[in-house]
RNA sequence: GCCGACGUAGCUCAGUGGCAGAGCAACUGUUUCGUAAACAGUAGGUCGUCGGUUCGAAUCCGACCGUCGGCUCCA
């Protein structure tokens, strides 16, 4: 958040017209004003500058309605054409105290400026001065800056957007304050613009596509967070599928299948019973013993690993699977694909020697290259999460084993040249993480990928390898996933591509399309020559003109779409438009076989 | 899980106490068509579920289920 707030922040600072960043804050500072004219009672929270917007939470004596949100808008538009000048003062701590001495979150950022915290609570380098912006009847604890006077802010580029629910300082054993998200922008051309690209964004939203053209449903019937993969959702997962455990082989994992429940013993001995038992089904009793739905593949694999003895010359071993997984998400959480309940994680767990644990990710890190190359993902980051050295607690002991696998991330990282943010306290509680981070179309930020180094579980299983000298060692563990779940990893690809998927992973990659009815016999055989090369092909010989089986066509984003006529029937032939609307005119089947698999041979 | 909104035909949505609707999709028939929607007809509903108020509930009230937007969480 921070890093986006900074380049609003450096943004077109001039005279003529004021960054991004103020405009938002001081419409926070507006729409704060608005509402405490409302509710003369409520509390003020924090209410700072987002991307695209800004927010401000607070706490009052009802909720609010929509309605309540279009008059607090129509009154900040006032408040912004009175024009009021913003006032900066500094304040001691204990004027800060008395201004606010009815309201309590404001008392508690106040202290937290004293101990030098920032308004989230965490500890920062800012300075410790206590200042105020005022405008009109308004005052309020803030570092700015803002810009001059309300009338600064443009009243065409802001717009309320919704009213949600958010814990105060993140946490949900604090009360839930109302947050109010709004949006701003130099003018409307730059709101609309914003807006449309909402608009956009949902059109693109996997959950939408995926319905249109019939790639997976989750039922109500068969419950939350269940994915049932349609046809044409499973053979983009096949084709995902295939490719994965191709590059994985190559690359010297070895596959493995493992079923989907075990014993509750298992997961007592790895410790996810003790971590995670909330988010783990109830256990399944089976005459005496207890089985649980797998959270994690691991301990199958691990099992593996334990299953003969190693030699140092063996490692690395790596067992890889497409392990399906169960996982109890609190009802809030679920959202189409890209969170679920059972799903289906790209695993594998690498077991190595200390000194091969760098190596080894580099060895990750260029699978993950080469995968999301191949499916045309560019935009992403990587995120190393480290433990915080402060908190104990929350880790496993060793300050050794922490500082190497921590540096040897981080050697990796460097070494293969790739750019990272480091993320402190966000640690797995067994060991660092590098996170794969990318964007829905819709902004949010997932991780696509998690890949950990786990010291932990070596213990808890006792697993060994025999050294040069005979004796036992420990190996290290890595749990990797460069796709993360197919579920969620599907849900990006198809917001990517918009349902345009490329040719080799669309589930009908042509459509032959008669003219009229006495074509469909030489539509049957081009068709059935294209299916001979490996095409994967239908005919529409609905009763319909040609015009609406080329828009259906169209709109299930299908790559090629073969029209047949008495000419093409003539000349052995077919007349090829693309989706991107483009007329390659009529070309001989052999020929367009060959352009299709090309495409699918080079994964275009 | 928490806050809020929503749930009517396959999809998008109208209907705010008095006979459940429209467009698209589906099905049937006519048409046989040259690069994004032919024409006509037919069928389709326990208005999310359960309970309550009422002479009467899609409509008002309650509980539950689910979806959406946030928050929290994500091994």
């Amino acid at each position: 958040m921070s890093a986006e707030m900074e380049i609003a922040g450096r943004r077109e600072e001039s005279a003529e017209e004021p960054s991004l960043y103020r405009i938002r804050h001081s419409a926070a500072h507006v729409m704060a004003q608005a509402v405490l004219e409302m509710f003369p009672e409520g509390k003020l929270a924090i209410g700072p500058p987002i991307e695209n917007g800004f927010y401000y939470d607070f706490d009052l004596p009802r909720s609010l309605t929509p309605d309540d949100l279009e008059k607090i808008e129509s009154r900040m538009r006032e408040i912004i054409a009175a024009d009021y000048p913003f006032e900066y003062r500094v304040v001691s701590a204990e004027e800060a105290r008395e201004l606010f001495r009815d309201q309590p979150y404001k008392l508690e950022l106040i202290e937290g400026l004293e101990r030098g915290q920032d308004e989230y609570g965490e500890s920062g380098s800012e300075s410790t001065v206590i200042s105020t912006y005022r405008h009109d009847s308004f005052e309020d604890l803030c570092r700015g800056p803002h810009v001059e006077s309300t009338g600064r802010i443009p009243a065409e580029g802001l717009k309320l957007m919704s009213v949600a629910g958010a814990y105060w300082r993140g946490d949900e054993r604090r009360p839930m304050l109302q947050r109010i998200y709004g949006t701003a922008w130099h003018n409307r051309e730059e709101l609309e613009q914003h807006l449309w690209r909402l608009e956009e964004a949902r059109r693109r939203d996997h959950r939408r596509i995926g319905r249109d053209l019939d790639l997976f449903s989750v039922q109500e019937e068969v419950g939350p967070g269940l994915v049932l993969w349609h046809p044409k959702g499973a053979r983009i997962r096949r084709e995902l599928e295939n490719f994965i455990v191709d590059a994985e082989e190559r690359a010297g994992y070895q596959h493995v299948y493992t079923p989907h429940i075990g014993k509750l013993d298992l997961y007592k001995t790895s410790g996810h019973w003790q971590h995670y038992r909330d988010s783990m089904y109830s256990p399944i009793e089976v005459e005496t013993e207890e089985y649980i739905l797998r959270p994690m593949n691991c301990p199958h694999h691990i099992m593996i690993y334990k299953s003969s003895l190693h030699s140092y010359r063996d490692l690395p071993v790596r067992i890889a699977e497409l392990g399906t997984v169960y996982r109890f998400e609190k009802s809030g959480e679920l959202t189409g694909m890209s969170r679920v309940r059972g799903f289906t994680i790209n695993d594998a767990h690498i077991f190595c020697r200390p000194d091969q644990l760098k190596q080894e990710f580099i060895g990750v890190m260029e699978l993950i290259q080469e995968l999301y190359s191949a499916v045309g993902f560019r935009d992403y980051v990587y995120r190393l999460s480290l433990r915080d050295p402060e908190d104990r607690e929350k880790y496993v002991e060793g300050d050794e084993m922490w500082d190497n696998a921590e540096s040897a991330i981080r050697e990796a990282l460097d070494e293969i040249g790739a750019e990272y943010e480091e993320a402190r306290g966000e640690a797995a509680f067994y060991g660092p993480k590098l996170d794969i981070m990318v964007r829905d179309v819709l902004g949010r930020e997932f991780a696509a990928s998690t890949n950990q180094v786990d010291f932990y579980l070596p213990e808890r299983f006792d697993l060994e390898y025999v050294d040069a000298d005979g004796s036992r060692k420990r190996p290290v563990m890595i749990h990797r996933a460069p796709i993360g779940s197919l579920e969620r990893f599907f849900a990006f690809l198809t917001e990517q591509h918009a349902g345009a998927f490329p040719v080799w992973l669309s589930p009908v990659q042509a459509v032959v399309i008669p003219i009229a009815d006495r074509h469909v016999g030489y539509a049957e055989e081009v068709a059935r020559r294209l299916r001979e090369a490996g095409v994967r092909v239908e005919v529409d010989s609905r009763n319909e003109r040609m015009n609406a089986k080329i828009r259906d066509a169209q709109m299930q984003k299908v790559p090629y779409m073969l029209i047949v006529g008495d000419r093409e029937a003539q000349a052995d032939s077919a007349s090829v438009r693309l989706r991107s609307g483009e007329d390659l005119k009529a070309k001989p089947v052999e020929e367009i076989a060959r352009m299709i698999c090309d495409d699918v041979r080079e994964r275009r």
